[in-house]
DNA sequence: TTACTATATGTGTATTTTACCTATATATGA
DNA sequence: TCATATATAGGTAAAATACACATATAGTAA
């Protein structure tokens, strides 16, 4: 399988597909910030201890992408911060996965459901 | 992007990683049956329009992992079935997997109710 | 009997996504 | 000046997924 610990889905199995991007601009939507920070805030859904590469992979992609715009901060303490701001696009961006994350969690409801209905444990 | 149709969470993500693996398990634990049935059922948990391939695969590596056991059916219509059947360690493995999908739809009622306090839309 | 279609299982490979490891730079305090 | 915390970034391997194709059998229509 994959883990040495029996259970196969407790580490990176069970996540939802690039999730980390709208979560990622719903932060962004509550207040800009930089990629450091935003590492921080991610464990509010979940994410703990993830690699900071793949978050500032996600951040210069999006904003290629025009879903963020970015400015450096170089005023205050430690090295510069790269200030993300949502625009509008990854406005509608986010919206639009509102309805994916509302299917997910109906059809985790049915398997859920359908579980227990086995009667096992 | 990803996609030319303007929204990137459509198609290929927002979906849970290897959660195909826990809704084959689901359904086998139902009633034993061989893969070509698995594709037509697994549209119970969204999967529509789904890769043969890939299921053949899930489930040879599923049975490598003893997670379940099959036999070939040359009775009945049409070309051979193999017909797959949960073994008590997939009943264990399949259990595992409740807990992290509980977890996750904690995590995307978060999601949602973080999104619609943004007052949007 | 030939061809076509539906059923059923399978392989090969490219692409995408994620994980792991390393590199760089700055401010701060000992 | 040396170590540490903060902050950003790149290279590459591994895992997961998608896409295209190959094989075989039974039934049926021409």
């Amino acid at each position: 399988m994959c883990s040495d610990d029996g259970c196969c889905c407790g580490d990176s199995h069970g996540r939802i597909q690039r999730f980390i991007e709208p979560c990622l601009l719903l932060l962004l939507a509550q207040k800009p910030t930089h990629g450091y920070d935003l590492i921080d805030k991610l464990s509010l859904f979940g994410f703990d201890g993830i690699d900071p590469g793949t978050i500032y992979r996600y951040l210069r992609e999006m904003e290629k992408n025009q879903l963020v715009t970015s400015e450096w901060i170089t005023e205050g303490k430690g090295p510069a911060k790269r200030k993300y701001e949502l625009t509008g696009e990854g406005k509608e961006y986010l919206l639009s996965w509102q309805t994916v994350i509302k299917k997910n969690r109906e059809i985790l409801n049915i398997f859920l459901q359908e579980l227990e209905e086995l009667n096992f444990d």
